[in-house]
DNA sequence: GTCGTTGCTGGTAGCGCTGTCAACGTTCCT
DNA sequence: AGGAACGTTGACAGCGCTACCAGCAACGAC
């Protein structure tokens, strides 16, 4: 049948409206708001492009009604295990709904960030999602005159841009502090790397409950701009322990690190927790298996993403949340790695029992 | 100056040309091919361009030259750690050159693979790379008709779509329990989870050389559906343990199955690797942090996505690869967890030694 | 019966850019 | 000197879709 098709051979909106018998403005609307339509012409067009298998020009649209489906989002780093959490949390909450995701990744560069800010409002994005609250003021500006909803994720400040979800890095970091107080640790050590902003204010958090307490002093602390892994993990408390040998526990500023410790105990034959006690931050997977159990701050990575991505959506079409400012908060899980020093140090089978509550983490499977 | 914008405030390319004094078309030219004008133009385009602080609308250029500077990439999962390094390299690989990167995500669905693909071609993008070599007839198909490069990356097949990269699991596997049976070990047992078609093909790999050997037997044998995960690691390994208590090693898919067996080895007391041998798969980071230090099979992943990025857009750009299909191995770094039997089984201060030269994997930081 | 009002539909006119092709000036060859 | 060949430039006509507004029928209020 003679119908007219465009050179590349794809169906376009227009033949789907001639087997329907409507104008290309009719079905055009339907795939834009159905219910705009009556019955009859609704159920022709929707079976015409079920017939041509119509798949819409997406650039065309783009052009013609000057905005995009797309959802930008700007991260620090794709390597990371948070990230790839909060992202895959994104992207769950994108399937299905009509918005695509644009990822960029700003290598924790707030100049490099300012770059892409730059050049994904230029494409009018739906909505944007950008990771935390240190932006460039030029970057700040740019997100404030931006006709889209903004999301800022990872944690929460005084001044968001538009909306924002996150939790305190700072209260996060007491609490883990407090923690180790309470378990009666006092020589508390901070093991710190890839000093991002976030990662900066643990550090505060960790400084002003040591201060609290009166037992702040600078030489329990150790970072450095490193990317953090496991094995920086060992060789930062290796450090950690030369300045100071009577250390009773170690507040790491993240888990690869705790593990680091960890093992950096086991090869120098150090008993955790009787001789040094071990909590990390994020609470990733591992940290219920390990042996002993280790504790840390737990953090709603995935959720965070999913609230995110579904909050921006609702508020693309116009839903505003009531509460544009989300704490999602977070939860010191208390393992054996912290227990205090008299208890038994030797796990047993119990040690495993323990590790079976903390399977389910809600952000650790797919 | 009264200039003409459009509504939207944004600068077009003709108010470029405009205050270039040439025409729309040549600053058009200058953005694609800059060679094509003479140095005069050339420079009159440019400084105008960077005065309004130009930005292409890229829906418009997409519409007009019917092809998109998006890369779609098809991954079946954002969450384990061997993808992220593999996007890493993809992103790496992608910046600086013109094309963007469309990601989503199969969840290990070869149907879910070709609705992507078909909402992914209908887009016209300028190359397309997506995983493994098990797609359904019909996802085969459309990849053969497309008009744009593909890329298959993770594994090596015999039948390439276009171009492929990645290794031989098959080989792997058979290399790990080669070395296995090198140290004198013989009762190997196989732990998988989430047993999606690569590592269907290390557990062939496994059989196989277990049957080589004449030492091949199903008890030996255990694997789950479940998604991957350190605890899960410990329990499929009790459960080997259950079937066959003269176990002497063991090859798991992954590594963190192989550090979840550690830890249950630890809360057993089953000397590492006196007792029993242990390969993981992948070589992720901590491997060479633990204790004892784990062996396991290195695969080059971040180098996998980024050559795979590389080649696409030579490809597209017209300078097809003299070797479209790419092997790029694997090796099996021996460490502390398979050492023969009778090696002394406590690793002192030498461990941390050992640990120290595999710091820098290439793959492991970004 | 006239006048809104509502619900649905269609015509027109672009959105901002690039493919195509023609035309120009310059250089080089015969 | 004439013509071919090249490098450079511009005019024109869309790409496929949607914003905008107009039109039309059906209905109810006065």
């Amino acid at each position: 049948m003679g119908r007219k098709r465009t050179k590349s051979g794809k169906i376009r909106l227009a033949e789907v409206a001639e087997l329907a018998g409507v104008s290309p403005i009719t079905a055009s609307r339907f795939f834009r708001n159905p219910e705009a339509l009556s019955i009859g012409k609704r159920t022709r067009v929707e079976s015409a492009a079920k017939e041509l298998g119509y798949v819409p020009n997406l650039a065309a649209r783009a052009l013609a009604s000057q905005r995009t489906e797309v959802i930008g989002v700007l991260i620090p780093s794709l390597t990371n295990n948070v990230f790839s959490d909060v992202l895959r949390g994104i992207y769950d909450a994108s399937e299905g709904s009509r918005y695509s995701i644009q990822l960029s990744n700003t290598r924790y560069s707030i100049l490099q960030e300012e770059k892409l800010l730059r050049l994904f409002l230029a494409q009018k994005p739906a909505g944007l999602i950008v990771t935390g609250i240190d932006q460039t003021p030029e970057s700040r500006a740019m997100l404030e005159a931006a006709d889209c909803p903004i999301v800022q994720i990872m944690e929460i400040g005084p001044d968001p841009v538009d909306m924002m979800i996150g939790f305190s890095h700072y209260d996060a970091a007491r609490a883990a502090v407090a923690h180790l107080f309470e378990q009666g640790r006092r020589k508390i050590g901070f093991v710190g790397a890839r000093m991002d902003p976030r990662v900066q204010r643990r550090l505060d958090g960790y400084v002003s409950a040591m201060k609290d307490a009166g037992s702040f002093e600078q030489r329990l602390v150790v970072t450095t701009a490193t990317p953090t892994s496991v094995t920086l993990g060992g060789a930062l408390f290796a450090d950690l322990l030369a300045r100071e040998p009577n250390l009773d526990a170690v507040f790491c500023a993240n888990d690869d690190l705790a593990l680091g410790v960890l093992f950096e105990c086991r090869r120098r034959e150090i008993a955790v927790p009787d001789q040094i006690a071990i909590v990390g931050f994020n609470d990733l997977e591992f940290m219920a298996s390990a042996v002993p159990t280790l504790t840390s701050v737990r953090t709603n990575r995935y959720e965070m993403g999913r609230t995110a991505a579904t909050m921006l959506i609702e508020a693309i079409d116009g839903q505003r949340p009531e509460q544009p400012v989300l704490d999602l908060g977070f939860k010191v899980v208390e393992r054996q790695s912290s227990l205090p020093r008299h208890s038994d140090s030797r796990p047993a089978v119990s040690g495993a029992g323990a590790t079976n509550k903390m399977v389910a983490l809600p952000s650790s499977h797919d």
